[in-house]
DNA sequence: CAGTGAGCGAGCTTCCGCTTGACTT
């Protein structure tokens, strides 16, 4: 028999409440949402003001009919789930599939999970608040009414299986407005001078000050004037300035600035972040990791209290309260925390030690006392010039929360660590050892990495912490984003250098413009856009969530009813969906970069079957056109002439070699070499598919025959055909018809017979064939 | 896996947010 029942979104925390409550409170959980807009046919109802068709998804029937049966037996029911929109809604669902008497039930909410505060959530039960309710059902039916309006409009003008929507299609468009701030970016070079003066200690001894001058030059004739103007000048102390500065903590994490950290310093990415945070979770390590709160519940601050007392002394605290600052947040949970502040590490991977470590001193620091310095800021006298050089050094005078953590920038900074000066008075001349002058280039803006496209998107309100990650895989999975490496390119510079009262010129190289695991807008993904930005511009402008939103609040403060704001949103929505499809237009992104050189034909780029392209000539001429695939890095927006040209003059043929043909050519993996229906991969970084020549690629031919030959363990005849035993990437294998086989473990390949391989060929599943079917 | 890019047409694709497993490799 169960007295009260007790229902909350996730199991978890279903089990630790269970804890807190006495025994005549049974605790179990919905699994989140139980119910959604049917998937046939919109799922609402237009005409009829919107009706909603909600239908119990497949995957919570099961937990649906339990719910009933234990609701049957209780003598009151609480409906526990959070204290958000969506939290109000998914009572209200429970309480309409579940057929709720009202009489029998209550809604409670508390935004953390503490014994006090869930005794207190009990006292003080309230009933659903509709008003809330139909700010989600406006919510979901208008992001329903986006994503199956607009997709379709996709599939139609641009490609099948394309998708849109509030969110994902406004996230593409950020990277897509970055690239073309990037394309446009020219970049400029100044002179940044340095100079570096020797000063003796109080110990007598002789160190160095390192100084940068207060202009940029922006010419190389304007440097090495200032430089030789320096030969002959004398150089004085005229000012010294000692100023105190400080530090503080930030906010312990919410979900995107756990995801922004993690990335930084510990390389993970939005998903395997939150993928291990779901497990710390789980084992009752951390509070709730989908959060947009930074608030800590007072039994945290108590316990954070007590420990940086106990470690570090009182000096070393400072009780703190933190305000959000993102637009929308809701704040349904507390901060992510540690459950426990008395353990420092917890048993687990190295992943999860690494991310619990950092959220145990995160949370802490964050109720630490500033850092204190001291920085000093020297101003250096050019005698009979207008500049000046200027020092600054800091002296950490008390660490404070640095002793516990330090946060990460997104950019490196150059000169920002810290230096200690040596003692310096004013008019106290210096003397000089050398001054430089090195050329620095401007970069563009910074492309967009997985948890900085998460924290734009926070700021602007768009998305919420439970989808974060799964909006960064859709727009990948889309193809519309890929995360990937860019090789730099390499550049020459200048640096002027005078010593000894010697100006010297050098010119140096360096990469610049290498990527790591940075986002980029696919030709799909800049084509949709565009698309989308000239016909529904106010969906893709970047504050067409904020907008709603301020709906959405109306009508949860039950100003506004929902079905209006729909109405409102819908009838100039619907007329541009229909006027979209109704306009006959190019949509395939063609370009017409210019005409060949040869034949004058005209050439265009544009998205084909196989993705972006080039072709020469139309489809209609009388000959075929030529066609050609676009190599990683190119766009057809900016695609030029001659690299159209170039990408013609692949494949092509070398020569000859053992009375075959040898050709080079482009493919799905990148450059290869044919030769007797063989193909042998370029070195990447070393070979140059456009200027190889025949010896350099007899000699890729004969090494990857050199290692084949380690590849073949043992071969045998069997059925017209050949069993191979092989060496591969992850040890022996067996092919045999195109097919790969698995060698049983502890199995000596060497020694494999015929008959045993073809054992394992006739009983073993070939790993090709499952491959494929996953496809 | 190292090519492909025509055209027709049936049947399908798709959203955002709230939760975990159940599946592979």
């Amino acid at each position: 028999m169960v007295e009260n029942l007790v229902i909350v979104e996730s199991p978890a925390k279903a089990k630790t409440i269970e804890k807190f409550l006495g025994k005549s409170f049974t605790v179990m959980s919905s699994f989140g949402h139980i119910r959604d807009l049917a998937k046939k046919n919109l799922g609402i109802d237009i005409k009829n003001n919107f009706n909603p068709d909600y239908v119990v998804s497949d995957d919570k029937k099961k937990i649906v009919a339990e719910l009933k049966k234990n609701v049957k037996e209780a003598k009151m029911v609480w409906l526990a789930s959070d204290e958000d929109r969506e939290g109000e809604a998914i009572a209200w669902h429970l309480a309409e599939v579940l057929q709720l008497d009202e009489k029998k039930t209550k809604r409670i909410v508390f935004n953390e999970i503490t014994k006090e505060a869930i005794q207190n959530a009990i006292k003080n039960p309230r009933n659903i608040d509709k008003n809330l309710v139909d700010a989600q059902q406006a919510r979901r039916i208008l992001d329903r009414l986006v994503g199956f309006e607009l997709s379709p409009v996709l599939w139609k003008k641009v490609k099948p299986s394309l998708s849109a929507g509030r969110v994902q299609s406004v996230a593409v468009r950020l990277l897509v407005d970055r690239e073309r701030e990037i394309i446009a970016f020219k970049p400029s070079s100044s002179y940044k001078t340095v100079a570096v003066f020797e000063v003796v200690d109080n110990k007598g001894k002789k160190v160095l000050l390192e100084a940068e001058l207060d202009e940029k030059f922006n010419t190389k004739a304007k440097a090495l004037e200032f430089l030789k103007a320096c030969s002959k000048a004398q150089f004085s102390i005229e000012d010294v300035v000692t100023k105190p500065s400080k530090r503080s903590p930030s906010a312990p994490f919410t979900t995107s600035t756990l995801q922004q950290e993690a990335s930084r310093k510990l390389g993970f990415s939005v998903s395997q972040t939150m993928t291990i945070a779901q497990k710390l979770y789980e084992a009752g390590k951390i509070t709730y990791m989908r959060t947009d709160s930074v608030n800590l519940s007072e039994t945290a601050l108590k316990a954070c209290k007590e420990v940086i007392n106990k470690e570090f002394g009182n000096e070393y605290h400072n009780l703190r309260q933190y305000k959000t600052k993102s637009k929308g947040a809701q704040e349904a949970h507390e901060a992510i925390r540690p459950a426990y502040f008395d353990q420092e590490t917890v048993q687990g991977s190295a992943a999860e030690k690494k991310l619990y470590s950092l959220i145990y001193k995160r949370t802490l620091a964050s109720q630490m006392s500033d850092a204190l310095f001291e920085r000093t800021t020297v101003s250096i006298k050019v005698e009979g010039l207008p500049y000046h050089f200027v020092a600054t050094g800091e002296v950490l005078k008390f660490d404070g929360f640095l002793k516990m953590y330090i946060e990460s920038n997104d950019e490196e900074s150059e000169s920002d660590n810290l230096k200690i000066l040596p003692p310096l008075t004013k008019n106290q001349p210096l003397n000089v050892k050398n001054i430089t002058s090195t050329e620095r280039f401007t970069h563009h803006p910074p492309r967009y990495t997985e948890a900085s496209l998460v924290r734009k998107l926070e700021e602007l309100g768009i998305g919420r912490p439970s989808t974060y990650a799964p909006i960064i895989s859709t727009i990948q999975q889309r193809e519309y984003v890929v995360k990937t490496d860019r090789d730099g390119s390499e550049r020459n510079f200048d640096v002027l250098k005078l010593e000894n009262k010697n100006v010297t010129e050098l010119t140096e190289k360096e990469t610049f413009n290498a990527e790591k695991a940075k986002l980029f807008p696919t030709d799909i993904g800049i084509l949709v856009t565009d698309y989308l930005v000239d016909h529904f511009k106010d969906i893709m402008d970047y504050n067409f969530t904020a907008n709603v939103e301020k709906d959405f609040d109306e009508i949860a403060e039950g100003k506004m009813l929902w079905t209006k704001m729909l109405d409102a949103f819908y009838a100039p929505f619907h007329k541009k969906v229909e006027m979209a499809i109704a306009t006959r237009e190019n949509t395939k992104g063609d370009r017409l970069i210019g005409n060949d050189l040869v034949s004058g034909k005209p050439i265009i780029a544009r998205i084909g079957r196989f993705g972006p392209m080039v072709q020469i000539g139309q489809s209609d001429d009388e000959e075929k056109p030529r066609y050609a695939k676009l190599q990683p890095g190119q766009y057809i927006e900016t695609i030029t002439l001659e690299q159209a040209l170039n990408l013609f003059q692949l494949p092509k043929k070398l020569g000859s070699y053992e009375n075959y043909e040898v050709s080079v050519g482009i493919g799905r993996f990148g450059p290869y070499i044919l030769h007797h229906a063989k193909y042998y991969s370029l070195v990447k970084g070393v070979d140059d598919p456009y200027n190889i020549t025949l010896q350099r690629a007899i000699e890729l031919i004969n090494d990857k025959r050199e290692k084949d030959k380690n590849k073949v363990i043992n071969s045998f005849e069997y059925q017209k055909s050949e069993i191979q035993v092989l060496n591969g990437r992850f040890g022996p294998y067996i092919c045999y018809n195109k097919e790969n086989y698995k060698i049983p473990k502890n199995t000596d390949a060497t020694k494999l017979t015929a008959e045993q391989c073809i054992d394992i060929i006739q009983k073993g599943a070939s790993t090709t064939k499952t491959k494929k079917k996953r496809k």
